[in-house]
DNA sequence: CTATTATTTCGATTATACTAGAAATATTTA
DNA sequence: TAAATATTTCTAGTATAATCGAAATAATAG
């Protein structure tokens, strides 16, 4: 992942309201849950709601399939894990380089 | 870590400037670098530069020490930790009520 | 076909962020 | 004091994002 991908990605995970969203798709797990359950849980309206889920596909978060009216919605794990890697990556590549120790920062968290 | 820091952090880091100006700074690691070298390296001009400075401090993920006319520039590594443990913890959670395995997703990559 | 439920598009408002040049400030050195 | 260097403030243009009501669309069930 490269920094202007990881940028978006965390730009779109950065605003409250779609950060609560993905939490509550974690949540719900790879089953996944509908448009019009999460809009009722979270109580966001309908439209507000459609506009953040297209950010979050549209970066590649959030997998959606039809079903019959439903359209369910669950995480792309393999995508938030790409992202918290990026940041941790970048992070403890300084320990890695500069450390004697054969533990790094990362390993003794 | 709550849900409206986490956002106002990754929000934060979602920018690409402010996010080249974060990978620099691990990169120089706890040292440190000034606000000038950072300046000529990425070639970001000075008002620019202080203003995402300014953001990045805000969020905790940027300390600050003068001496002399240099301001020298260190990440603050704890925080870039607790965000992307945010991420992580939160989407290791299902694994951690869901999965009968002792080994969690978070173990197993 | 009609009604119902689910989701999206449209449109408009409001707010906030990014960018950077020019000028100002502050500190050190000569 | 003057010059050089480092950083910040001011200001303003431009762009993009968040929000949500109302209307539109789509799919199914009766």
């Amino acid at each position: 992942m490269n920094l202007e991908d990881a940028a978006e990605t965390l730009a779109q995970l950065g605003n409250p309201t779609r950060l609560e969203v993905v939490r509550y798709l974690v949540k719900a797990g790879p089953s996944g849950v509908t448009v019009g359950s999460i809009q009722k849980q979270l109580k966001i309206p309908a439209s507000t709601l459609t506009h953040h889920l297209k950010h979050l596909k549209g970066v590649g978060l959030l997998i959606q399939k039809r079903e019959k009216t439903n359209l369910w919605c669950s995480i792309n794990f393999d995508r938030l894990h790409e992202v918290s890697d990026f940041l941790l990556e970048e992070c403890c590549s300084f320990s890695l380089r500069e450390s004697d120790n054969t533990k790094t920062e990362c390993d003794a968290a």
